[in-house]
RNA sequence: CGGAAUGUAGCUCAGCUUGGUAGAGCGCACGGUUCGGGACCGUGAGGCCGCAGGUUCGAAUCCUGUCAUUCCGACCA
């Protein structure tokens, strides 16, 4: 309907340009604003909020699988980049140094930190002794600088934030586990407070961490089709055990080298938040990781306004109690009609209306966000009713981005299946590959799509290459990826 | 970092071709009427036209440079 249509001005529908539409969202929504810096941006109050909240929630999550948090120094000796091969060729591009201070030179520079593992490594090479001071599990939440060339709000940003945990154990198989287990913690996080499925699996070595020996990543679809990164588990061997000298004396009175992990996720999980359950009419947040889950809109003209007024404050006060995360929107400056589509805007998961004919049925109205569905239910049971709604929502809103994102998935035997599935039916395309870098790259030359990730469950075992009808070594989803 | 486009009021944009008084809608402030899906009337505030040079009697307008944003590529979370 063309009315339908006029609910939210100034957002480009998702179907005539995605992009414009994703940064009106984030603008419109008022979650971030360019900074005066290229490719940087402010996480403004609302932005920094639903961060916030995904650093309370895994935050609890670490701290149940036995980690504590600590803060590692933002500025990084040069020499320690030189004394991992690959990590220094993988980041090199990419970093800020400073050089001076005043008008002095400094003896050696230092890089503004682009990830952690070589000060860390350095850092646990002076703590770690004996095989009684493993495992050692640290994370810390962090700002990170990565000159890249490319930015996009939330995404990809010069300047971002993380959390990175960073484990050393006595044993590759203790170390493995807690790659596993950490990609774990994440997937849960996703699936149940995001309300995003994501695709378990790891990539392949042109797209590991540079300086692992396997990483292990999650990937998300958003809903232009395209692949999106939630986090990433890397199991990183012995490598930065050697490069650092982080040896332990183990039981058997002999000196070891540790294996260490390094895991990670990064603000850029808001974008996949925004893209996964966002739609034309603005944000659409699950509840469970909503900064605010209801919002109570009064309505009627002044002569019921008291009334009503007095009957919202009872419903807000006992959602309160009840442990529901409520705002009340009682200005008199917009309509109610422009604050339905404000707070729809900012994905509210809940709208509660009440106005002077439901208080004389005992009643309020409560409106989903992600489905529009409008109900009246009986006040004096409405704490309960709300709770339940939400968490009706946040599975509905689970089982409608994995419909999606099956839905969207799909085996192909050839690389012209490929393009088509990633560039016109923009979705995933699980495929067999032979295991040689020369193949995985002809695939990206000629379609753009990248491996996403060999995963741990696929939906089908491909047999043969896709490009060079070898026998395949692996089952590999690829996609175009932000 | 290459290619393209765009920078004028808080926002969306017109004005630029053909140089000569800075514009509209929305938003904002004040007053009043309204209030169940972006209400209306009246009054008003708000701009070194991204920044720096140049051409010119005179530049938002022409030229050069620069910075930022968006899109497309190569690099990445």
């Amino acid at each position: 309907m063309a009315k339908e249509k006029d609910f939210v001005k100034e957002i480009t529908p998702q179907s005539e340009d995605f992009s414009r539409w994703y940064i009106d969202v984030i603008t419109k929504a008022d979650l971030m604003d360019y900074a005066p810096v290229r490719g940087c941006i402010v996480f403004k109050p609302d932005g920094y909020e639903l961060w916030e909240a995904c650093q309370r929630e895994l935050d609890r999550r670490f701290k149940e699988t036995g980690h504590r948090n600590a803060y590692f120094p933002l500025l990084i000796p040069e020499s320690f980049f030189q004394k991992e091969k690959e990590h220094v060729e993988g980041f090199n591009p990419e970093l800020p140094w400073v050089t001076q201070v005043g008008d002095d030179n400094l003896e050696e520079r230092l890089a503004v930190r682009p990830t952690s593992e070589t000060i860390f490594g350095y850092m646990y090479s002076q703590w770690i002794q004996s095989y009684r001071d493993l495992p050692l599990l640290i994370n810390q939440w962090a700002n990170v600088v990565r000159w890249e060339k490319r930015t996009l709000p939330f995404l990809r940003t010069s300047e971002f934030l993380w959390q990175e945990g960073h484990t050393a154990h006595a044993t590759a198989q203790e170390a493995e586990e807690e790659t596993k287990r950490m990609l774990e913690v994440y997937t849960d996080f996703c699936e149940t407070e995001l309300a995003i499925p994501v695709i378990q699996g790891q990539k392949t070595p042109s797209e590991k961490f540079p300086g692992a020996v396997a990483t292990y990543s999650l990937e998300a679809m958003m809903k232009d089709g395209r692949a999106l990164q939630a986090a990433t588990s890397h199991y990183l061997g012995d490598n930065f055990a050697r490069s650092f000298d982080i040896q332990f004396l183990d039981k058997d009175n002999e000196r070891k080298f540790a294996h260490t992990t390094s895991w990670g996720m990064t603000t850029r999980i808001i974008g996949a938040l925004i893209m996964v359950h966002g739609d034309d009419r603005g944000l659409q947040l699950p509840p469970r990781i909503a900064p605010t889950q209801v919002i109570v809109i009064p309505i009627g003209p002044a002569k019921t306004r008291e009334r009503v007024l007095t009957a919202a404050d009872a419903i807000v006060h006992t959602l309160k109690v009840a442990g529901v995360r409520v705002k009340m929107d009682a200005s008199e400056d917009n309509s109610p009609g422009w604050k339905f589509n404000e707070y729809e805007m900012r994905g509210i998961p809940i709208r509660l209306e009440i106005g002077p004919r439901d208080l004389d049925a005992s009643q309020v109205v409560l409106v989903r966000r992600d489905t529009g569905a409008k109900e009246a239910t009986p006040i004096e049971n409405v704490a309960q009713h709300v709770q339940d709604l939400l968490t009706t929502i946040q599975n509905s809103m689970y089982e409608t981005a994995l419909a999606f994102q099956e839905g969207r998935s799909q085996k192909v035997e050839s690389v012209e299946a490929l393009h088509h599935v990633v560039r016109e039916e923009k979705g995933f395309a699980l495929a067999g590959w032979c295991g040689d870098d020369i193949c995985e790259s002809q695939i990206k030359n000629e379609t753009g799509a990248t491996s996403r990730n060999i995963p741990f469950s696929p939906p089908a075992t491909m047999d043969t290459c896709v490009v060079c009808n070898q026998p395949a070594k692996h089952t590999v989803w690829f996609a175009r990826a932000y």
